[in-house]
DNA sequence: CCTGGAGTTGTCCTA
DNA sequence: TTAGGACAACTCCAG
């Protein structure tokens, strides 16, 4: 411990930089700040733990074992490393700021309340140790408190909020990775990754998620692939979970490990010669207008994780179905379109955008269960769990939230099913036992005849639920449950 | 301060 | 079969 010490200070000083969900090289400002110091680089990771903010899901720390090893792996091309610790991160940074002789500490913002009380009361912490802190931009493309209405507000409805949000970027420009980082002249030790666990073991569930690639190289991987067979036609192929038109991106840009300047460019600069692709560049676009607008809600209304964004609905009479929610968490509702989306999740840590929808409206407005409850099972097993978007649009599908769905808005899962995997092939994928079905049937199989359900060898009640509710009836139920709801505030 | 058009993603009934 | 309107009421936001 001295001896390292000793020898930062020896040294002039280090450059520490915290990494927390910017788990990349490229267009990290942090990283080229630290560079730019002309100081020696201490790259550094903290597993937070007792710091007030939302511990990782059980998908979020599969993503971020892998993660840290592809980010502590291109440190180590660069003949540097990533240094762990684990514990409360304000702690954890003082002590290795003082450790390693730091005179200049850096990192990237994050957007929620608890992260921005701890930051606030760190950067004072190390100044009053005399030491230099920087927080940047990386993870948004403009900064919550930059976005205003015409009378200085912030914004509640989307649209308005995208418009004047794309009016603030002129020219997003991302800063290149580093091509080398100075050490140290001794490291501080690093706790042992595999010691801390985040890999599942016992049982180790994560089969289903190899088809992902953690890391800033999958990432780019990812936009290039999304870029060359998605984008044309996105505008409509994005709403077919049987189909490929979507860019699964969200995971990577949750941890940083690409940033959204970044997609922001590589998209216009592949439109360039692709006027054809305007339109669905912009609708793509727009889907990282929510992820910005998400942050910017959530900055503006601390209180989004836990409490109903419109105060009204906290008269919701919200039922207590214990059953009702562990079929749902299972994908054993009866209603194939939601089973195969639930079941989808469970395997992969992913499930498609609209069947999200699906799923999310049926558990509120068929079952009358609380948002947070979904939010929640959402949060553990989404590997792009990701606190701002995640409550903003369980509040959305709720009717609770910003700019949210009117609540007469209920998916017919029979309808939504049959629009949108007319052919079957994402309920066949993740509903095997419906996979003889014929198409007329597949997604409402309690309409189908004994004989044609016997030919597809599907005996309802044992190899596949009936509806757990009627949709008719579960829908007139939650029009009468929101008629309570005369605004009062 | 006032006004009025608009508001991610739907469903169902009727003509 | 298909298209149009009802479904409520509210808040947001620009002019």
């Amino acid at each position: 411990m001295i001896a390292q010490a000793a020898a930062g200070v020896a040294a002039g000083g280090v450059a520490l930089v915290w990494f927390r969900q910017d788990l990349r090289l490229a267009d990290n400002p942090a990283l080229v700040a630290a560079v730019a110091s002309g100081l020696p680089v201490v790259p550094a990771f903290v597993l937070a733990e007792g710091d007030g903010s939302r511990p990782w899901g059980g998908a979020s720390r599969w993503w971020l074992d892998k993660s840290l090893r592809s980010l502590g792996a291109s440190l180590g091309d660069l003949g540097s490393r990533l240094v762990l610790r684990r514990g409360d991160p304000t702690l954890q940074i003082l002590s290795l700021a003082r450790q390693v002789g730091a005179a200049k500490v850096f990192w990237n913002r994050i957007y929620d309340a608890p992260g921005i009380a701890r930051d606030t009361a760190l950067k004072s912490a190390l100044r009053e140790d005399g030491i230099e802190v920087q927080s940047f931009n990386a993870g948004l493309l403009d900064e919550p408190w930059t976005v205003k209405t015409g009378v200085g507000g912030d914004f509640k409805v989307f649209t308005p909020y995208w418009r004047a949000a794309r009016a603030l970027l002129k020219g997003v420009k991302p800063q290149a990775a580093p091509n080398a980082l100075v050490s140290p002249v001794a490291w501080p030790e690093s706790e042992d990754l595999d010691a801390w666990g985040l890999h599942p073991r016992a049982p180790d569930w994560s089969g289903g998620f190899e088809a992902w690639r953690p890391g800033e190289g999958g990432a780019e991987t990812r936009v290039d692939h999304f870029l060359e067979t998605g984008l044309d036609g996105y505008g409509v192929r994005r709403d077919l979970p049987g189909g490929e038109a979507f860019s699964r991106l969200s995971p990577h840009l949750h941890w940083g490990e690409i940033g959204p300047r970044q997609v922001w460019r590589q998209s216009h600069a592949y439109v360039e010669n692709r006027p054809d692709l305007a339109s669905d560049l912009g609708k793509f676009l727009s889907e990282l207008g929510w992820r910005e607008f998400n942050h910017h809600l959530l900055f503006h209304n601390p209180t989004l994780p836990t409490e109903n964004f419109r105060r009204n609905f906290d008269r919701f009479p919200w039922r207590n179905d214990p059953a009702g929610l562990e079929a749902w968490r299972r994908g054993r509702t009866g209603y194939p379109i939601v089973d195969a989306g639930m079941r989808e999740l469970w395997a992969t840590g992913f499930m498609h955008n609209r069947v999200r929808m699906v799923v999310a409206s049926f558990l509120i407005k068929h079952l009358l269960i609380d948002w947070r409850e979904g939010e929640a099972w959402f949060w553990d097993t989404l590997l792009d769990a990701d606190l701002a978007n995640n409550v903003a649009n369980w509040q959305w599908s709720a009717g609770c939230g910003a700019d949210a769905a009117p609540f007469f808005r209920i998916f017919n899962p029979v309808t939504q099913g049959e629009k949108f995997d007319g052919e079957g092939v994402y309920v066949r994928r993740w509903v095997p036992e419906l996979a003889r079905l014929p198409n007329a049937v597949l997604h409402s199989p309690w309409m189908a005849s004994e004989p044609v359900l016997d030919r597809a060898g599907v005996r309802l009640g044992l190899d596949y639920p009936r509806p757990i509710v009627d949709h008719a009836m579960a829908r007139q139920q939650a029009l009468e449950a929101f008629k309570g709801l005369k605004v009062l505030d």
